[in-house]
RNA sequence: GGGCGUUUAGCUCAGUUGGGAGAGCGCUGCCCUUACAAGGCAGAGGUCGGCGGUUCGAGCCCGUCAACGCCCA
């Protein structure tokens, strides 16, 4: 072995052999119980970014944990196509060359998209295998697999047949960079500092003028009509009055709608009905025109007159410029407003009136909160189900439909003769209305979603009746990031509480965002994001793995510091080198996968055995919780703090003593193989590495979960540690270096200290220990622990005035908690109110303390 | 405006049944002890945001104020 880790040595060595030998597949276990989490797919013009490294890093620990529980674990993986993404980057390298996708037509784009894929589409995929994640590839899917499409096109047709899906003229958001619509959520609202107009209105009759204020001037040429408060006192006269419209000279009436705010701009309102939400309904309570003035390329169409072609923020200034010119501009004050942005691209969204398909999501939704309200799925931690009732009861109907190539057709036809809608799975022959044989299907495809939504069941074969179906359908858990509750939690929900008459996950195990050191968040844009394929380069797939679990509190955001993974780095090396003066200097090999317990361990061993099942039931219990960064922590905790500092440093002691060697040996074996089988959900690659040098040949990855039998250490051993401790200590405070040999007898009136004690207390100390009375004189001090005393003579090793500072100031520290007790136990209440146990314990405290400090004053008193 | 969250050691954060505050990094002193100097040993450092309340007892429960952050409108 290497005297130091090299993670990238380890790494490149073991996932073949994992994937070789089936052990990401569940019919590893046969006769287990089936476990399951499906992949939330990345992007497949993606690359893994660390938010990606964290929520699959805990999706491997879980399963690689259920895996070696003997659960047929399945963690299915895929990417979703990423409509617009995917679009975007295959139209930008068409670009470089000069082509525009309509130069190639649709059918010819496609087979690029699909050509692009299948160069650079397996790119997060061999990433995630980098990073050592055991997804079973053989049942990898893509939103746009054949089967996939199929459940989408089933979907559509029964939502439409049920009612569920319509086709209508609506206010959608439109990004006129990607030239689609996009729904709510894909809109990012950001508080911007705009401009709010005021503009003069004039009445028809001449008489008069009523101010509307907008931030948004260049709409005015579609303004049909002006809208008050039917309470507005200021405006009641002028409501049913005509207006002559500026610029366009248009007669527009005033109208008193509810849905005016009172307390915003002037209290009047321009009503543009085809380029606003709000001013639609407006506009179609009262029957008002709809006049689309912006086109799907964001410029002023014919209806807008002089400034027809313009930009709409060209045409914003003109429009302004030319009311100022004619009079009609009142004034114009900065205005704090939140402005929508298309989530992919940046691009101030459009709203448009457009005809568009849409998902009535009420009656969804109402199944999909009672799942939650009544825990048959939980989140966890538990408040993010607020958010999740908050958008679910808040929600407006999703608009579907996107005006892009790449992605899941619309199944939906119309005749050429009759006009007829056909909605059907398979491309119909005829129209069923007219017998006609002109049928075009829509143009358009499916937002991405509306087909990520169906992924935990139709990646397992759904519509279809399958076996995975049967068997991993409904999944365990699903684990991700609080920034998609909404887009795809949520619909899963609806979706498969409607289509399979189940919730489609029984946990959903919310984790945080990483963020920058300092706090921000990570961004290509901003160049801050730190790559994890770079980390790995530099620290190792296990060490990135292991601080980001530990750092990921659940639900948190977790600010990201690179020293984490330097620490986790470190802590492998220290794994490491456990393993090798194990393997190398003790050798200790071929241990069995399973079982192996000493029957009769030592008194060091007990103790290590008896943590070891300490721990595991506290990490187990931690991990069931999905408190994964404390599981994780204890573990790193009890691996360094008790296996490493001390078992191992009293097993170099107990392995020169022939009796003792034996037992030591095996349970050394043993402990060190539970502790890798505990750390391999983590950091699978070194743990696998470690083990083949321990172990008996078998994989670490399919290895049976440990069950350590309880074991009971000796009474003495908090004692034994604290006098150690103390001994280090008296040698730190003294500055006595470790290689002065210091005559140490040890005074145990209690009989706490075993035999087994001495050899220790002197290999770990440096000192030479004898059992024996009290030394008296007022050349001795002494270390006390517990009831035990080691009386420590000082001739030429210590200056009695410093010893008398150390005593006064370890009387101090007594004194001061001899205080706390009996300000305790002298209060009645605490005696009558505390359970009897706390009483206890605080009595024995205080007995401690004053055994403790009637010892100090005795050694004070001698050396004076 | 509504909802949620955060405020604990110099920094970043844990702390889920209320019973004497923890980790990583950083810092101080000593030590190259043949597994590991990517290390060992010992240590310093906190009125757990402020105020009030409940309780024998509050970082933890309740109220209130303040600062910061996120989501939604």
């Amino acid at each position: 072995m290497k005297p130091t880790y090299d993670p990238s040595a380890v790494e490149s060595r073991w996932y073949s052999v994992w994937e070789d030998a089936g052990a990401f597949r569940p019919e590893i276990n046969p006769d287990g119980v089936p476990y399951s989490i499906v992949i939330p797919p990345p992007n497949v013009t993606g690359v893994l970014h660390m938010g990606h490294a964290l929520d699959l890093s805990i999706q491997d620990a879980l399963i690689r944990r259920k895996r070696m529980q003997g659960y047929a674990a399945l963690w299915l993986p895929g990417t979703d196509h990423a409509g617009i993404a995917t679009q975007n980057v295959v139209e930008r390298e068409l670009a470089a060359e000069g082509i525009g996708r309509h130069d190639l037509g649709r059918e010819q784009f496609i087979e690029q998209v699909w050509a692009w894929k299948a160069k650079s589409g397996n790119r997060i995929t061999e990433q995630m295998r980098t990073m050592g994640f055991s997804t079973d590839w053989t049942r990898e899917r893509f939103t746009l697999d054949e089967g996939l499409s199929r459940a989408v096109r089933k979907v559509f047709v029964s939502l439409f047949d049920e009612g569920l899906i319509y086709r209508d003229n609506r206010i959608i958001n439109w990004c006129p960079r990607c030239h689609t619509a996009i729904s709510e959520i894909e809109v990012d609202h950001e508080d911007e500092v705009g401009e709010l107009t005021h503009i003069k209105y004039p009445f028809a009759d001449g008489d008069g003028s009523i101010t509307v204020a907008t931030t948004r001037p260049e709409t005015m040429l579609g303004d049909t009509a002006v809208a008050v408060h039917p309470d507005d006192d200021r405006y009641r006269d002028s409501v049913g009055r005509m207006i002559r419209l500026p610029l366009i000279d248009r007669e527009i009436p005033v109208v008193a709608d509810e849905g005016v705010e009172l307390g915003f701009g002037t209290g009047a309102v321009k009503v543009t009905p085809a380029h606003d939400p709000l001013d639609f309904e407006i506009g179609r309570r009262h029957g008002l025109d709809e006049i689309q003035v912006i086109d799907t390329e964001a410029r002023i169409t014919e209806h807008g007159g002089p400034f027809r072609g313009q930009d709409r923020f060209e045409a914003r200034e003109a429009i302004r410029h030319e009311l100022k010119k004619r009079g009609f501009l009142e004034r114009i004050e900065d205005h704090h407003h939140s402005v929508g942005h298309c989530s992919r691209c940046g691009t101030v969204v459009e709203p448009l009136l457009s005809l568009q398909w849409f998902v009535k999501v009420k009656p969804l939704t109402i199944p999909a909160i009672a799942s939650v309200k009544e825990g048959r799925t939980r989140f966890i931690p538990k408040r993010w189900e607020n958010n999740y009732f908050h958008w679910m009861e808040n929600l407006r109907d999703w608009c579907i439909s996107r005006q892009l190539w790449w992605g899941h057709e619309i199944p939906a036809w119309y005749c050429d003769d009759c006009d007829a809608v056909v909605v059907a799975q398979e491309p119909p022959t005829e129209c069923p209305e007219c017998a006609g044989s002109s049928l075009k299907q829509d143009e358009d495809v499916l937002d991405t979603w509306f087909s990520s939504q169906l992924w935990p069941f139709s990646t397992m074969g759904w519509p279809e009746s399958t076996d995975d179906l049967d068997t991993y359908y409904p999944t365990s858990v699903l684990v991700t990031g609080f920034d998609i509750i909404y887009f795809w939690v949520a619909r899963m929900m609806m979706m498969g509480l409607h289509f399979t008459g189940t919730e489609p996950f029984a946990d959903i195990s919310i984790h945080g965002l990483i963020r920058t050191a300092d706090g921000r968040k990570m961004s290509k844009s901003s160049g801050n994001a730190l790559d994890p394929l770079e980390l790995v380069e530099r620290y190792g797939a296990d060490p990135l793995r292991l601080a980001l679990i530990q750092a990921a509190a659940p639900g948190h955001d977790v600010p990201f510091d690179e020293a984490w993974v330097d620490a986790t780095r470190r802590f492998g090396n220290k794994l490491w080198n456990a393993l090798r003066l194990a393997v190398e200097h003790m050798e200790i090999r071929n241990v069995p996968e399973t079982g192996g317990y000493p029957t009769k361990p030592g008194p060091e061993d007990a103790w290590i055995l008896q943590r070891l099942g300490e721990v595991t039931a506290e990490f187990d219990r931690l991990f069931d919780d999905y408190r994964f960064s404390d599981a994780y922590g204890l573990l790193y905790n009890f691996a360094w703090a008790e296996l490493f500092d001390w078992y191992l440093e009293m097993a170099k002691t107990a392995l020169r003593d022939n009796d003792r060697a034996p037992t030591t040996r095996v349970t050394l074996g043993v402990v060190l193989r539970d502790l890798l089988k505990l750390f391999a959900p983590a950091i699978p690659f070194v743990t696998e590495e470690l083990w083949a040098e321990l172990g008996d040949g078998t994989l670490l990855a399919t290895a049976t979960w440990p069950e350590p039998p309880t074991f009971s250490g000796p009474a003495g051993m908090a004692v034994f540690q604290d006098l150690v401790t103390r001994l280090r200590r008296f040698r730190s405070e003294h500055q006595i270096s470790p290689k002065t040999p210091i005559e140490v007898t040890v005074h145990d009136p209690d009989g706490v200290a075993d035999p087994w004690w001495s050899e220790h207390l002197t290999d770990l100390t440096g000192c030479a220990i004898t059992y024996g009375s009290p030394l008296d004189g007022g050349g001795v001090s002494r270390v006390i622990a517990g009831p035990v005393q080691a009386f420590i003579p000082l001739e030429g090793l210590v200056d009695i005035d410093a010893e008398r500072e150390r005593l006064k100031k370890g009387l101090a520290d007594t004194e001061r908690e001899l205080e706390r007790s009996r300000s305790k136990l002298t209060n009645p209440s605490f005696r009558d109110r505390a359970p009897a146990e706390v009483v206890a314990a605080e009595e024995a405290k205080l007995a401690k303390a004053e055994g403790r400090a009637a010892k100090l004053h005795a050694q004070l008193d001698e050396l004076d």
